[in-house]
RNA sequence: GCCAGGGUAGCUCAGUGGUAGAGCAGGGGACUCAUAAGCCCUUGGUCGGGAGUUCGAAUCUCCCCCCUGGCACCA
């Protein structure tokens, strides 16, 4: 059986709606899916929120809600918009259902049971309005902490440790042995720096007195679990991972087919949660080496140079996006304006810059203007001529490149081949000027031979832009009356059969009309 | 303060030793199948600043400035 190919995103945590950003996440983990599927693989994508934990508690008590109420409304507003955005996932992760508790608990026991796990009393100032211990970071410059957080007194707390570390030579080691465990390479360094500087054990527990919305220690009824074991397990708990099993090859066979899986988060949880917190959980609890997942690690979009936060008040909502442009002009946006692992600049008029240039100009009117030609000049039947197209070469470099750059995962780089080829098409009309051998008899062949070209052309577009514009992909497809199943092979030239019959031209990305912004 | 990324044409970026590039925007042209789209040509940059290595530096070395992220310090 074949291995499948697994991939996951970080899982949303569900204290807020969602913003581009996590937007920009998921289309980039459902490409990379797509492309996976488009090769044939079996393809595992999971996604999922986080449902647990002090805000969300916070907030709920704040609407006056139930927790359990408050996290089911906001889930819904990021599976929606995952709909919306045709984001094809394969399982949906919440943290709050029974089959990750129980994954969750049973690591926890195991670990316990071996010593990793263990008790301590910390002293600290905590802030009671605030309702959390303060750090060095809250002081004001003079040393005092200030009026927001209300009163502070000086708390002794007794909480679970995890062994963290104890595997940080096994952590640094592992770093050095596999040079592509994170991608960028840089990023890999970023972390490599941040493990050598890595002192102490990691708290995971908070005792229900201050958190009760989150999962109970098997071990201590008093005590929920904080945020780690309960957000990071997610990966491996809806992948089929059963935690009564300790080695990896006693795993069930839904889970082993999968695992490793490639990682897709940003940049801002790398270090600590997923480089060191969530790698040194793997290695604890029994995953050799070649089986730790890889770490894709994404930029983040900011709005003028700025990060985008909501204390800001410049939060992006991508589905107001989606309303004004549609799914596809902000898949196409999130997908070809970043450099996969950089930051980029979030503009709207940059979007409606890029789907006009690119998918209105030049993809759509090269479909346009072909159906147009072959239902004027040859009542939308193409017929096969003459020898080689030079459009066949270009294809084929095309195909090359694409799986090139979707190798490393980058997406923009696809785009730009994929615009390179239309404009190779464009261009090829130019040159070939249809409408002039249209009133010739005698060139009728190479009128034939350039319409045929085009239409295939055309569908190998319409093959390869299937993982980034799924619903665009269709109609190119409906339009050229073939099939909508897309394969990767069927990106060779000469699918297109003899004489075949296209459809009716309809305009594919109308244009966005740049009156006033 | 330490680590990392970035500072290249109006905008977004590519380019890691050999005469400054792409896309978009701007200007001009020929055409007409097409979503007033497409194609061709073209304006535009002292490559953050300074010093150095070299026959030659956006590219290597050193110093400095600015932006971003992480970590630390600041009690």
């Amino acid at each position: 059986m074949p291995k499948t190919f697994f991939i996951t995103t970080a899982i949303d945590y569900t204290n807020s709606a969602p913003h581009i950003g996590h937007a920009y996440e998921k289309v980039l983990a459902d490409v990379i899916a797509r492309y996976h599927r488009l090769k044939d693989d079996n393809v595992f994508f999971l996604t999922g929120v986080d449902q647990h934990g002090q805000k969300v508690q916070q907030s709920a008590a704040k609407t006056g809600v139930p927790p359990s109420e408050f996290v089911k409304a906001i889930t819904q507003k990021f599976a929606h918009l995952w709909k919306k955005l045709d984001v094809q996932y394969d399982e949906w992760a919440e943290t709050t259902s029974d089959r990750h508790k129980q994954v969750v608990q049973g690591i926890l026991q195991r670990l316990f049971d071996a010593g990793q796990i263990y008790n301590d009393k910390q002293a600290g100032y905590y802030s009671i309005r605030q309702e959390q211990f303060l750090t060095d970071k809250e002081r004001n410059p003079d040393g005092q902490f200030g009026a927001e957080w209300g009163q502070v007194e000086f708390r002794e707390e007794e909480n679970y440790y995890f062994r963290l570390s104890q595997h940080k030579d096994w952590l640094l080691s592992y770093l050095d042995k596999r040079k592509d465990a994170v991608i960028p390479d840089f990023r890999q360094t970023e972390l490599r720096n941040a493990v050598e500087k890595l002192s102490g054990d990691l708290c995971i527990s908070r005792p229900k007195s201050r958190l009760d919305w989150g999962i109970e220690l098997p071990f201590d009824e008093e005590f929920v679990t904080y945020v780690w074991f309960d957000a990071l397990t997610n990966y491996i708990s809806f992948a089929g991972y059963d935690a009564a099993h300790s080695t990896l090859n006693s795993q069930p066979s839904v889970f082993r087919d999968k695992w490793p899986a490639l990682q897709i988060i940003g940049k801002d949880i790398l270090v600590p949660a997923h480089g060191i917190y969530w790698l040194i959980m793997l290695h604890a609890i029994g995953f050799p080496d070649d089986q730790m997942p890889q770490l894709l690690v994404h930029g983040w979009w900011n709005l003028s140079g700025a990060k985008m936060s909501k204390s800001a008040g410049n939060i992006v909502d991508p589905s107001v996006l989606i309303e004004k442009y549609g799914s596809e002009a902000l898949r196409y946006y999130l997908m070809s304006d970043i450099a996969t692992g950089q930051d980029a600049d979030f503009s709207e008029e940059r979007l409606i810059e890029r789907y006009n240039a690119d998918l209105a100009n030049s993809l759509g009117n090269l479909l346009n203007r072909t159906l147009n030609m072959a239902h004027r000049y040859r009542d939308g039947v193409v017929t096969k001529a003459g020898g080689d197209s030079p459009l066949a070469r270009q294809a084929a470099d095309l195909v090359r490149e694409y799986n090139g750059v979707f190798g490393r995962f980058e997406v923009h780089a696809a785009i730009s081949r994929l615009m390179e080829f239309t404009t190779t098409c464009n261009t090829y009309i130019e040159m070939s000027a249809p409408w002039k051998l249209a009133k010739d008899p005698e060139r009728s062949d190479a009128l034939d031979h350039m319409l045929f070209a085009l239409a295939e052309a055309l569908r190998v577009i319409a093959v390869l832009t299937s993982v980034i514009l799924p619903s665009a992909a269709r109609q190119i497809c409906y339009q050229l009356n073939i099939r909508d199943e897309f394969r990767l092979a069927d990106a060779d030239w000469g699918g297109l059969p003899d004489k075949h019959h296209l459809g009716k031209p309809v305009p594919l990305f109308p244009r966005i009309e740049t009156t006033e912004l």
